[in-house]
DNA sequence: CCGGCTCTGTAACTCTGGTCACAGACCCGG
DNA sequence: CCGGGTCTGTGACCAGAGTTACAGAGCCGG
């Protein structure tokens, strides 16, 4: 009900639109009028599952407000996250199996309520003709493999310490997560995890309480997390 | 010798560059031209590095002849295959980091005596203008990001003696290569390939020899491959 | 035929990470 | 305050993969 008709949506999106794709807001007045004409609006829960492998959505989204997690699953029930999307960004998995005819590979799932475009095959297209458009969706390429070829990197040639190391800079000084969470965006176990964690606690990197890690010491965890070996408290 | 000026190649390598890539051969007059005009071709003999980990190389590599072997390499001298471009592709990564600005991740190796024909990028952007050109770059993008996924998924779910039990396989009756080559294709080490490679031949999948190894059950490789069970010979 | 090279086999050990099985701590509703 | 849920801490154990260190086998040139 969010919108009574598709190219209607209730107001606030399409102005969330401009501003997270400034680029579809500069687009030229004929392909912005197809755009809107064919764009499909979709507001969907939390923990949705948008897409699978093998089973690819019918139309290339555009996030416009809250955000995808793409993983990979492994046979045996373990997951590992590839890459997020969120607003402003398109989902360049579906694009890629869109325009090259590929199967999926993976799933992607709501993290929180999210609002997404989604425009046909033929329109996306069409619009690939302009050329700033179509500069926005190679930038998107080469940010995500580039973000493909660090995460292989990171599962073939890093230890788990380290990983889990630099999963936790960079996010304030105090994260509010469960051990489980960690695990999870690290494609591990809940056990390892506590340990390792208890293992920079003892080094006075982290403090640890319920539902929360505490940042004391970035840069031994920076050091950790590029490998180095720890040095004792001395 | 091979080329007097850039532009004229000896003969040989045009018609193959319209052999393998049919697209470019259905270009627009105007855009051939311009094709012609700017290219610049190299012949560049085994084990040449093209690129390496933040250094570009400065055009569009279209693989005419031969291959590059495209590997990530880790901190401690091991190193991954990330994938190969052969004959009628272009390297993507490179597209990827000129179109989108990133850096360079991996290193690029040609493997054997490799013709390629370089775009400067202003020619590349200007050919994305005709739709079956673009088509096939977006195709290539696609194969690239699904071969990354599947890689990911290996090295992060699979067994080290699945993954050498699918490398084996699809290469015919009897492949000639050594241990360490095995190795070097799954990242991994000598020792641990002879190991497997052993068992594998005590379950009667294979028989090994000098720089040899002769498939006997492909059927047998291939669950292995995924992850049954060994099963006797009972 | 000797000596050196490459390739292979293998044993012993270590390190990482995962699994299992609990115990205890905190939290919150009734 | 009780009882069940979620989260955390831990120890014992295991499996996969890498490391070290050799021994021996096949190959080849001189």
């Amino acid at each position: 009900m969010s919108a009574a008709h598709p190219s209607a949506p209730a107001g606030m999106p399409l102005a969330r639109l401009d501003e997270g794709y400034p680029v579809l807001a500069a687009l030229s007045p004929s392909g912005r009028q197809r755009l809107l004409e064919a764009a499909r609006w979709m507001r969907v829960p939390a923990g949705t599952c948008l897409f699978d492998e093998h089973q690819a959505c019918e139309g290339f989204p555009f996030v416009v407000d809250g955000s995808i997690r793409v993983v990979k699953s492994a046979p045996n029930g373990r997951e590992l996250p590839l890459y997020r999307v969120g607003a402003g960004e398109t989902c360049i998995l579906s694009t890629s199996c869109l325009l090259g005819h590929e199967d999926y590979r993976a799933r992607g799932v709501t993290e929180g309520e999210t609002v997404l475009m989604l425009l046909p095959q033929a329109v996306f297209e069409d619009l690939l003709d302009e050329r700033p458009f179509r500069e926005f969706v190679f930038h998107l390429f080469a940010e995500r493999i580039a973000g493909l070829m660090q995460l292989i990197e990171e599962v073939a040639f890093r230890r788990l310490d380290q990983r889990l190391a630099a999963q936790l800079l960079g996010k304030g000084r105090t994260l509010r997560l469960t051990h489980q969470q960690l695990a999870d965006e690290l494609g591990s176990v809940r056990e390892i995890v506590s340990r390792l964690l208890k293992g920079f606690a003892d080094q006075g990197l982290v403090r640890l309480g319920r539902e929360q890690v505490e940042i004391l010491d970035p840069a031994g965890l920076r050091r950790t997390a590029s490998g180095e070996p720890a040095r004792s408290a001395g």
